[in-house]
DNA sequence: GTGCTTGCAAATCGTTTGCAATAGC
DNA sequence: GCTATTGCAAACGATTTGCAAGCAC
C-alpha cells in the first residue's frame, strides 16, 4: 500500500503520523495475517535499525485503541494484531496453531442481556488445520 | 460438593487422587465461576498452609487436559479456568472485565473448513456489562 | 520551546522449570 | 522401595514502565 493512503489512514483515524507508525501500519497492510508484536518488530529491525520494541508495543496498542487493529487472544500469554476489520471469525488449529480467518456465522437468534450492552462477538474454533491432518495420514500410512 | 463425589470425579478423569487436587477441584465445584491460578491460590492458601503455586498451574492444566475443567484466554495475559462443562457462550465486560455466561447461539449454518477437523467452537460477546451501565447512567445524570 | 513520540534498560506479571523433599501405593 | 506428586526458588517470555533524548509543529 502506499504512503499517502497509509497517511490518510492514520489521520483518519485521529492518530499522529510518525514514520515508525507508517512501517508498522504498512507491514501489516501488505500481508494481512495475525502478527504477534515481537514478529512485527523482528521483521521491521533489518530496515529501521533503531526501532524498539517498545515503541512497536505502543503503536498496535494506540492502533488497537483507535479501532484500525483488533487484538487477538487467541492463545495463552500472546497477543495477535489483525488488521482485517470486516466481521470474520477464527479458525486456530491445535497442533501448530495456525490461525486462520474464516466465515462469521449467523446466529439463529441473535443475543440480547437485559441492562447490558453487547458490543462485538468473537467466535473462534479449534481443532486440527488441513497441514496437520495430511501428515497424521502419512504418518499412519 | 461433599469429598466422596470429588474423589469419583477424579477418577472418572483418570487423575490418581491426591489432597491438594480434591482441594482445588472442590473450590471450584463449589463456587463455579472463572478463576484465575493465582485466585485459586490466594483463596486456599489460608486453609493449606504449605500449597505452592506450582502445584496450583499444574493441576489446572491436568485437570483441563483431562477434560474437567475448561481454559479460557477472553483476557489479554491471563487464563482462566470455567468448570462448567456445559456449553455455553461468554459475555465479557471491557470496563470491568467480569465474566458472565450466557446461552451459546445456535449457527444458522454450521461450519466446516475443507480437510480440517473442527472440533469446539468458542463464543466471547464483549461490551459494557448491566452494572457498569447503571454505574454509567447514575454519574451521568 | 512545548508537547508528543521514541528508544533503552529495568521492572513486572503470569506462568514454567529444575530439582530436592515427600507421600502413597 | 519405586513412582508420582509436591514445594520452593530461580528462570522465562510477553508486555509495561520510567525516563532521558529526539522530533515536529
Amino acid at each position: 500500500m502506499n504512503q499517502a493512503k497509509l497517511k490518510l489512514m492514520l489521520e483518519e483515524a485521529g492518530i499522529p503520523v510518525s514514520i515508525q507508525r507508517l512501517l508498522i501500519l504498512e507491514m501489516l497492510m501488505d500481508k494481512p495475517g495475525h502478527f504477534r508484536a515481537e514478529e512485527i518488530y523482528e521483521a521491521l529491525k533489518p530496515s529501521v535499525a533503531t526501532l524498539s520494541k517498545s515503541t512497536v508495543y505502543n503503536t498496535l496498542h494506540l492502533f488497537s485503541e483507535k479501532g484500525i487493529l483488533h487484538a487477538l487472544n487467541l492463545e495463552e500469554g500472546v497477543t495477535h494484531y489483525d488488521p482485517i476489520l470486516e466481521e470474520h471469525a477464527h479458525f486456530v488449529c491445535d497442533k501448530c496453531m495456525q490461525i486462520t480467518n474464516v466465515e462469521l456465522p449467523e446466529e439463529k437468534k441473535p443475543i440480547s442481556i437485559p441492562g447490558a450492552r453487547v458490543e462485538s462477538r468473537e467466535v473462534i474454533y479449534r481443532g486440527i488445520c488441513k497441514d496437520c491432518m495430511k501428515k497424521n495420514e502419512e504418518k499412519n500410512g
